[in-house]
DNA sequence: GTAGCCAGTTTCGTTGCGGTAACCGGCACC
DNA sequence: GGTGCCGGTTACCGCAACGAAACTGGCTAC
């Protein structure tokens, strides 16, 4: 494998610029990823609390991730749909994935040897 | 873009595999990509504390991402090298770096707004 | 008039990651 | 016999993330 040897300069500032690893924000990404979903729809599936949730997607919407549309019905309605940019992030995530499903056993058998 | 629809299955467990996103995995493995390190040469460039350091590699040689090789000599020198498992880790990784690089105007410009 | 729905908000408490500072052990040098 | 080097360890602490539970608000249906 050769690499750019620049290619991790930008890993190097104090803060990643997303929260890749937090505990929600790639959960959330992933569960969007089909389509729009309402508040409810997302705190069921991912047995988040509703104040972790709204906090989360708040931070993602400011971040430019999803989109929030409140709909002014009763009772409320809520849909959270991931941007375009929100979008791209699918391919890293899924490379991460990809790497946890092909060498967790690796991992595994390390720890517990 | 075409995703697998299992493609995430993995990442729905309580914890993720690895801690990508915690403070300093990875940035280790990005110090160790051009070979082995002594700790000395780690804790100054990533500006990290001793404890912090030291729990890092033990938990990455738990996993089997690194080696740690004590010579018995005086002073003492210990070397921490990458394992072939965790070189795999520098794949995703980049894709996650790259993403940053790309993105990082375009979240930054979100946020200001 | 009361109960239920949805999407939150508020309050309070816990947990754990990361940080600071001090100390340790063996040797080498002066 | 004191000092420095290297690679740690130990004790303590603060903060941000996370969580549980109760409450809110506006409308509808009974």
């Amino acid at each position: 494998m050769t690499l750019d040897p620049d290619l991790f300069s930008d890993c190097g500032t104090d803060r990643p610029l997303i929260r890749i690893g937090d505990k929600w924000t790639m959960k959330i990404i992933v569960c969007l990823r089909d389509g729009p979903r309402r508040f409810g729809e997302l705190i069921v599936p991912l047995r988040i609390t509703a104040k972790v949730l709204t906090e989360s997607l708040r931070a993602m919407e400011r971040d430019g991730l999803l989109t929030r549309t409140a709909y002014g019905e009763n009772p409320p309605r809520v849909e959270y749909a991931l941007t375009p940019l929100g979008r791209t992030l699918l391919e890293p995530l899924a490379a991460i994935c990809a790497w946890s499903a092909a060498h967790q056993p690796e991992v595994l058998r390390a720890r517990s040897a």
